[in-house]
DNA sequence: ATCCGCATGTAACCCGTTACATGATTCT
DNA sequence: AGAATCATGTAACGGGTTACATGCGGAT
């Protein structure tokens, strides 16, 4: 059953309640604290996703939090399962898609802070390693589209842009790679 | 009726086919053929879009557009009216919203591609400013959030990804301002 | 006694994806 | 004739947004 795969939104909730046992506005805060967070999960999109991560057996409700007996305390606080934890991990060593790099930017940097203390100091390398060949590629691809239509001046000035964005991608790469590998060896 | 606002979409597909008339079939060409189209339209997408562009009087389809003799009744040109021109114009001079600025960054680089030729330089270069102001006050609140805690390097890394793509992002609209303005007192 | 923050949830609506279906035109 | 491409469309499904509903708990 569900053998669908998880949303990334899933996947991100999960990851959050594997660092931390989390309630729902437990969740919500993180994403309001949170300098990326310029996402701000609804409640429509939150409790359900969290119903479902339950339904698949990847979190579950820690004892005394659901329901009690009549006073239904209404906080329930997730923990993951073995399988959640498990499900996390694989999440993390998904490999990276050259192709989809530059769609997956965001949840790539997303699954880049949750391998901390997680996955070792190689596997993270080699992740970011990994990435930067897929933004190394992305340039290469984008210099070809060399636009000479001199009428046309945005189109060039929008290619710019996204060379701009996607050469300071991967040079972060290569200085988080510096900084994680001389940590690493000290 | 509708009164409901375009989505980025519709808005998208609008805008190409006020820049030219076009089938369904050619604007998939045209998102195939683009540089910045690593996002291909599904027809499920696509299809019932144009409808809803068609419903709202937005577009209407061209009579009988196409090749040799009584042909291409299979083949729907979509052209604009007025209102729907209008509606482009009036989408391509929305205010950049500095808060949701990073968050549509992608959709403010596909306005600014389709204002050439529309909006006067001047236009142009004020939309420009206003996104590089809201760019710059994105950096400074990225800049407050400076993580001190030395037992999670990663999300400081993260952070600094963000600072240097959304500077690189600043740096290109200074650029893009200093080429067009010098391009337009020639 | 009341107001506000905590905390979870539900229902309508909308849109995109996937996958499939169908007919017309062109090529070999 | 058969295959590939052109060209449009539909149905099922899933999930997010918006908006609303609800109840508990502490603060004034």
């Amino acid at each position: 059953m569900a053998d669908r795969q998880l949303t990334p939104f899933e996947h991100i909730l999960l990851g959050l309640i594997c660092r931390a046992p989390a309630s729902g506005y437990d969740l919500k805060r993180i994403f309001a604290a949170t300098p990326m967070g310029l996402y701000q999960p609804s409640s429509g999109a939150l409790y359900p996703a969290l119903r479902r991560l339950e339904l698949r057996g990847l979190v579950q409700a820690q004892a005394g939090t659901g329901r009690a007996g009549q006073a239904a305390r209404h906080r329930r606080v997730y923990e993951p399962t073995d399988t959640g934890q498990a499900a996390h991990m694989s999440w993390l060593r998904t490999p990276v898609e050259p192709v989809t790099a530059a769609r997956d930017l965001g949840l790539h940097l997303m699954r880049f802070v949750m391998m901390e203390h997680l996955l070792p100091p190689d596997e993270v390398l080699m992740f970011l390693q990994d990435l930067a060949d897929a933004l190394a590629a992305l340039v290469a691809q984008l210099e070809q589209f060399a636009v000479v239509d001199l009428t046309e001046r945005h189109p060039s000035l929008a290619l710019d842009h996204g060379l701009a964005v996607h050469r300071a991608s991967l040079q972060w790469t290569k200085r988080a790679i510096a900084a994680l590998s001389a940590a690493s060896t000290a």
